[in-house]
DNA sequence: GATTAAAATGAACACTGTTTAGTAGTTTTG
DNA sequence: CAAAACTACTAAACAGTGTTCATTTTAATC
């Protein structure tokens, strides 16, 4: 009696085509360019097929997030050989800011698409693997702080600010408006001194507030 | 032989009238919630009226680009007042974090919403105001520069870092994808507390940079 | 008042996400 | 095996979007 078995799996099989051409279409065209219709096209399907297996074009949406988060880590499975920490979390800046902009599209639908307010609870499942890349940092920052480093500020809010100041650099790249300054489009940062410079920028700010 | 003069100051009425509008409800809803439609029913006109004064729902969003800013230069106004351009680069981040969360539809309308790929050409026109905003910046930044901090570097990388910076915290913020990740809705960063924050964040990493 | 020009619109087009009613095909049951 | 039950699927529709266009209403000129 594997037949109930067997429908299951035909419905995972099912699911897995619907994500993987919604995946590469989001990312030629970008999360919103892509249209429901557009997916079923790809898949030789009726829209209302994929109704069938997700709620709506938002739980699509969160199915590739474990993806994208899943890309993530990995592309920062590298940074592990940087015994140190601090020569680690500077790397992890750089292959940060690498990864969103070499996949924009993917970085798009995990961090700059904003959520519909209602949908504000799909914290604990969906946020499983990005709570995991979260750590990453976490770890990090937090391994610095044992070596004496970053004395006396709270752990989460430091390596939330880390990771706010490196999404604000992709996130300006990304959406295209650092083209929109006439400086910005003169003045190309280059990704091997973008994080060494914004370290060096707070130097004598820091030094003031020491006082 | 005054009627072509009122004619055209009936246009530039009726063009403000919309923008008025627009702006109201961009601010309640967000630019991509609200209609052509939403924005005629509002001034009670036909949605194609809108058409004959604007090119379409972008040239809207431009048009109102230079009152965000404007908004923006004047939420900065304030800030004359500190003598001292290190300290007023403090509180800059400050002001602007607090512009970026309390008028979070403008800040969303500025540099938040990606720009269909086709309308790079906009620039010269529509960032005139948003090349000034960013003077207030550069300028405070360059003024650090001549008492001679922030030593070797590009004022204009610069100033460009400080503003990807600040910007990622507000976008972050803004989009809601802080409140995704457990430690974020826990820890709420306090405004008064964030810039100086952010600035010590660096202060461990600039010290193993200087060597 | 008739003519001409400008301003406003109703209706349509081609989309969008989503729902529903109904049709085939498969499995289970009597 | 035939009937009932269940499944997978889809055509069609709904309500919405940005946008265009032929047509009508309004205003200015002669």
């Amino acid at each position: 009696m594997g037949v109930k078995e067997r429908k299951e799996r035909d419905r995972q099989e099912m699911k897995e085509l619907i994500l993987q051409s919604a995946h590469q279409l989001f990312l030629e065209k970008g999360f919103e360019q892509v249209s429901i219709r557009n997916i079923a096209e790809a898949i030789e399907y009726s829209p209302a097929t994929i109704y069938l297996y997700f709620k709506d074009k938002n739980e699509i949406a969160h199915a590739l997030h474990q993806d994208g988060f899943r890309m993530m880590i990995e592309h920062f499975q590298p940074l592990a050989k940087f015994a140190d920490p601090f020569e680690r979390l500077l790397e992890m800046g750089k292959a940060y800011i690498q990864f969103a902009t070499t996949n924009a599209g993917v970085y798009q639908l995990l961090f700059m698409r904003s959520e519909p307010m209602e949908h504000v609870h799909c914290l604990d499942e969906d946020w499983k693997e990005g709570d995991s890349a979260f750590d990453v940092l976490f770890q990090t920052v937090s391994q610095c702080q044992s070596l004496g480093h970053f004395k006396g500020m709270d752990s989460q809010n430091l390596s939330m600010l880390i990771w706010s100041t490196i999404h604000g650099i992709c996130a300006l790249r990304i959406s295209g408006h650092l083209a929109h300054v006439k400086v910005a489009r003169e003045n190309q940062l280059a990704l091997d001194t973008v994080m060494t410079d914004t370290f060096k920028a707070f130097e004598a700010v820091l030094q003031r507030l020491k006082k």
